[in-house]
DNA sequence: AAAATACCATACGCTACCGTATGGTGACAA
DNA sequence: TTGTCACCATACGGTAGCGTATGGTATTTT
């Protein structure tokens, strides 16, 4: 009996699981530690599985651009459901994204902008996210009284900002961010 | 014949000619684009070249942080030195990362930044630069007329702005960019 | 029950690099 | 001249990971 026994059920992973897997590794450590093999390390498995469920490491990075786009989409409809006060909603947002209860979440999003400049799937992605955002906020701005071309502005504003502010070093300075905000914002 | 006429036979780098050969495969392949042996092919020379110049790869990556740093200091101060007409320089500012004349600089500080949210060497070099192009560009807004502190949150916002635009993927969207750029500066 | 299918393990060859060890060569000094 | 030193080439061992080939086992289907 060489083999070790098995006790637990099998895992029998499908796409979703190695997908989930290897955002996780993004976070972490970039797109250069998305690998294949440890990452079935990881999920207990061997690379046997990962080639039965991708063709190579390239299929899985296709598959990681469009999963991110469609979540993507999708949260972002959902954050901006209840519009009843744009404002709040507006300063909400960017506390999202600025004090990182998803710091993961906006590593996989930085990994995958940075990819997008030599990618055109990844750019696509970026490209589907970036009209749906600013599609939104830019609908938030115009309800607190903006016409609609200096909505898109302020959208277009709001949005950069909050994504630069989270490349500036600074995670001490929340007086700061919390004044350019308001500079946006009100 | 000339006391300086080097023989082009015998390439003879020095640590600068690596540092720089780096940053360009930085820019273009990201930093998993920068290995010791093909940059060695690019310059000319063997990777023995590379090891007695610099102790490993990590050492590489180590000198290019200051490098970027000081340079970028002092391409700051020189960028922010005429001071004449502080909003057209904010503007001019605004172009220069905008519509990358230097789409290159940019990769690298993307990607610098990108590596300091896990390297505190490149974080060390990022606060820096940080600190003085947050100090400059608040200078400019307080001669605009704004409060010490409402110059702050405004060159932070300006900051935030400048990077978080590079990183949205429209080249396209000048006009959106120029809106959003006269809601800061004006 | 038997066969087909879905999923995974194992083993293999291959490439791209890293870092080291050591020898070679020109420039310059003694 | 002769050595020394700065700089580089060459050769080597070693690792990590990609993709493939093939066989094994559990699950489902017939």
């Amino acid at each position: 009996m060489p083999q070790t026994a098995r006790v637990k059920k099998l895992p029998r992973l499908d796409k979703r699981a190695w997908i989930a897997a290897a955002f996780a590794e993004l976070a972490a450590h970039g797109w250069d530690g998305v690998r294949v093999e440890p990452t079935a390390a990881t999920l207990g498995v061997t690379k046997g599985s990962f080639y039965w469920h991708f063709a190579d490491r390239d299929a899985l990075f296709a598959a990681m651009f469009v999963r991110w786009a469609e979540g993507r989409v999708r949260a972002i409809r959902h954050e901006t459901a209840d519009d009843a006060d744009p404002r709040a909603l507006l300063y909400r947002l960017i506390d999202l994204y600025a004090r990182g209860p998803n710091a993961q979440g906006l590593a996989i999003e930085l990994s995958i902008r940075s990819l997008a400049r030599s990618d055109s799937r990844a750019a696509d992605a970026v490209a589907m996210v970036d009209g749906e955002r600013l599609a939104r906020v830019s609908a938030l701005f115009a309800k607190l009284g903006s016409k609609s071309s200096e909505a898109e502005a302020k959208a277009f504003l709001f949005y950069a900002f909050v994504f630069g502010q989270s490349l500036i070093a600074g995670r001490r300075d929340a007086s700061l961010r919390a004044a350019a905000s308001a500079l946006i914002v009100e």
